[in-house]
Formats: C-alpha cells, structure tokens, sequence
RNA sequence: GCGGGAGUAGCUCAGUGGUAGAGCGCCACCUUGCCAAGGUGGAUGUCGCGGGUCCAACUCCCGUCUCCCGCUCCA
C-alpha cells in the first residue's frame, strides 16, 4: 500500500469535514485548526477509548478535571518559569537566530554571530508560556496567570485531595485530559504540533523503591494500548532519551513514536519523574506534599510516573495509520479509512437499495432504532456502490443495505468495509451482530 | 525568524493585461435489484488580503497573511 501524504491528508479532512483551518475566512490563524463534524467524533471516541483503558478498564485509577488557569507559583514550582525560557539573539546582519546558551560562549561574549561574524542583537527572552491577566488593569506584574503548558501539575496540586477525599492508596494514579498552550516557535505538521493542543495524561504515584516496576509496566500498558486500537504495530517504536534529552524532573524516559507521513515523532511520554514534582511543591507552597501510608505509618513522598499522550496528535496519526488507496479496477481507486470499529466516526451507515417501494422509508427506520446505540448516518441519494464508497472514505466499519428480501423476512444486508463481505442479518439481531464483529475485529 | 515552493469553485488544478474555466464532488428529479464514473437540470468563486502602476489587474510591482518543504526551536 502506498503511504499517504500530509497533503492527501489535509485534503481529506477538509473535504469530508474532520479538520478546518482555523479562522479560514479571515486569512487562517498560524496553526490552529478546528474539528468538524467528523473530526470531534473522531477526537471524542479516541479520548473515550483513552478513558475508558485508563480508568474503568485499571484498578486505582481516577479521573479529574482541573482548570486551565493555576496560581502563577505553580509554574515556579514546577521549574517553567526558570527553564521554560529561551534566551534568543538574532544577527543583524544574516538574520540567524540562535539560542544563546548553545552558541560558543566567546560569541556569546562579544555579540559575534557565529555563522557570520556578523553583529548580534541584544537577549530576548522568549518565554513558552502564554501570558494573560486575571482583572482589569494589565500594567503591572501582580496579576499574571499563565495558560498551563501541560495539564500534569494540575494533578499534582490536587494529590492531596485525592488522597484524602477518594480513599486512594499509593500506588495508584490520576488521570486527566485538557488543553495546553506553549508558544512554540515553529509549528507545523498539521495538527501535529499547535500552540493549542490537548493531552491525555495519568500520573502513577508509586513508592519510590518501586519506580522502576511501576515504569516498565506502564509502558508495556502504553504500547498494547496502541495495539488495541488497532495501530499498526510496525509504525511504532520507543525511544529512549539520552542524558542529554532528559527533562530536568525526569530520571528515566521512553517515547513511543509513530511513523508520521514527515516521518517518526513523538505521540506520547513514560515517564519517571521521581518525587521532583510534590517535592517541589511541598517547597514552594508550604504544604506538605508527602504520604503517610497506613499499616506501615511510613511518611514518604511518592515517585511519579507519568503517562503523557497528545490527543490531537492521536488524531493526526489514527488518520495517517488508517488511510488507504486501493486500486480496486484500471482507473478506480477506493479510498478507505481502517479506523477500529471503536474509534470510527460514523459505526453504520443505513440504506435502502433502491429509492422506491417503500425501501427509504424501512430503512430510514431501522436506522431510527438503531441511534440510541451506535452512531448511525442515513443515505439514500445516488446508486448503492456510490454510497458505500462515500462511507469507506470516512471510515465506517458497517454499512446496512435495506432490500426487497427485507420486506419478505426482516433481514439487510451487512456489508464490511475492510473486506466488502456481506452478510445477511436479522434486523433484530443487528446490535448483537456488531458488537460481536467488534469485538473480533482485525484490520485486513 | 531565515531559505525554497505555493495560495483561482468543496477538492485537484488550468488560464489570459480587457472584469474566469475543467474534472471530480455537491443538490434536485429520473434511472439504478449490492460496490464509483447513466440521463436531465442546478448552485458555487469580490482569482488569500491590502496598497500601487495602468484607460483596464486574477494576470505586473510592493507589502502582508496562510499553508507545505528544509533550517532554527521543541521544558
């Protein structure tokens, strides 16, 4: 099979309605895109699917919801007010940027640009975070909040609650998914690297002697999560951060990468991140972060280890993974989204297979009492194969073709979108029927 | 921010200094008894935005915005 392009899929999307520029009309806005239609089905389905693993489908395993403004301490605490800043220079003469702290100090110095020779500006400081106030009067510096550039210390700051209200034990974790914001330099890719982005995050508190069990079994869980949505397993790979990758909390990181059409990047982080976090915000609140296990009535502060997923990076990638043109005849060629089942925007489509004899109306009704169940769609414009293919486009696993047998002995046709198989099905048994094909399914 | 490429219908693109086209898609009706492209009708664009030159700009010039590729960056 042919691998897709960012281009096809950009196309794509905006043709059958997943993602839009943002703010088109007006020119477009750098890098922020907007999810139609099938885009937040897709979004949604992928976060539930995320939800579900992490907390129903895990002992320990709590949700929360934090706001996406904190106290400006936080970030202080948790060391983006210090190392989420970049000092830039810009020569005057070639028009380079550098970072500061990673040109030869003796051009640092004397303001020589490194590439040129030419003159460097003086420091800028460029700071990740975006800006805003809290009130009215915006002049002074009392009054700054932050827009949260990951959603983890959210999680952080209400260990204790949860502890104390929710009848955890360490270990267990907390898992959340929101927006960040970070003002990257460069975005690009799509929706693969936004100002504003969303991430799926869970927080493992563990005792520290067993942090490193806990981190190999998080991303053995991570992978065959990937698995079980039905990501094809040879486009993924870990990586692991040399010493000079590691984040200043992290003792240990593994990313697991997907093979995007510019290539492999990061779709999610495990980490360990010690007891760098709680520590830290035990320092700079005052409050003391630790936990008191009972039985033992030994008081420690736990390590972390993070789970960090971008969901809109799971979205640019369930979209790159699914596509696929199949040259099906000389000169026809079948787009098809192989969503899983689980994740698809639309599950069944419902049609009558010819437009006449009362077929529209007994199909339009069975989709009616199918709605309550499965996300369904209706349409009878056009010839039958027509319809399929339109489906098979947006990635929907089911199409349910209403004939005149049907009106003889209450069966359709169910047609798969991988194989294009049919199958002939009661109307009452359709629910049991897909939950079960569900269940069993496998990409082709 | 730098270098390169590109912005014309929903998508892919053609086009010419004299105020715009194709294919596909879409809508309606007909046809269609299970896998696109059948028939008849139909809608759609201030040619990314702003300015300039010109009798006249989608076309030339300047600026700007956005997207793509490569840098820089990515706690």
């Amino acid at each position: 099979m042919s691998e897709v392009t960012m281009d096809t899929l950009v196309s794509l999307c905006k043709r059958r309605g997943f993602v839009f520029q943002s703010s088109e009309i007006y020119g477009g806005l750098s890098s922020a895109w907007d999810y139609g239609p099938l885009g937040i089905a897709l979004k949604k389905n992928i976060q539930e699917f995320w939800w579900k693993e992490m907390t129903r489908l895990h002992d320990n395993i709590v949700g929360i919801d934090a706001a996406i403004m904190m106290h400006p301490r936080v970030w202080e605490a948790s060391g983006h007010v210090e190392n989420f800043t970049d000092p830039l220079v810009d020569c005057k003469k070639c028009k380079m940027r550098f970072r500061e702290d990673k040109i030869p100090e003796e051009n640092a110095k004397n303001k020589i640009c490194p590439e040129c020779g030419g003159e460097l500006t003086a420091t800028r400081r460029f700071n990740l975070m975006f800006k805003t106030h809290i009130g009215p009067v915006e002049d002074d510096n009392n009054n700054i909040v932050y827009l949260r550039p990951e959603t983890a210390q959210g999680i952080y700051v209400n260990f204790k609650n949860v502890v104390q209200n929710c009848r955890m034990k360490v270990p267990f974790g907390i898992a959340q998914v929101g927006k960040a914001f970070r003002n990257e330099i460069v975005t690009k890719n799509f929706i693969f690297r936004t100002c504003e982005f969303e991430q799926m995050e869970m927080q493992y508190f563990v005792q520290p002697e067993d942090d490193m069990k806990w981190f190999e079994y998080w991303r053995g869980e991570r992978w065959n999560y990937y698995k079980k949505m039905g990501i094809r397993e040879n486009k993924l790979r870990w990586h692991q951060h040399g010493p000079d990758e590691l984040a200043h909390y992290a003792k240990c990181a593994y990313d697991i990468e997907y093979e995007f059409p510019m290539g492999f990047q990061e779709l999610e982080g495990v980490h360990n991140r010690t007891d760098y976090d709680l520590t830290r915000h035990t320092q700079y609140s005052g409050k003391d972060q630790s936990y008191l296990e009972e039985g033992t009535n030994r008081k420690f502060i736990p390590y972390i280890i993070e789970t960090s997923a971008g969901l809109t990076r799971n979205v640019l990638m369930v979209l790159s993974d699914a596509y696929e043109e199949q040259q099906v005849a000389e000169g026809d060629t079948r787009v098809v989204l192989h969503f899983h089942p689980n994740i698809a925007p639309i599950k069944l489509a419902v049609f009558p297979l010819v437009k006449k004899d009362g077929l529209a109306e007994l199909a339009s009704d069975i989709e009616h009492n199918l709605r309550d169940e499965f996300a369904t769609y209706y349409d009878q414009s056009g010839a039958i194969g027509r319809r399929y293919r339109r489906q098979d486009e947006v990635g929907t696993p089911y199409c349910i073709t209403v004939d005149y047998q049907t009106k003889e002995d209450n069966t359709v046709t169910l047609r798969f979108r991988d194989s294009m198989e049919q199958v002939r099905v009661k109307i009452d048994e359709i629910p049991a029927f897909i939950r079960k094909a569900d269940k069993e399914y496998k990409r082709v």
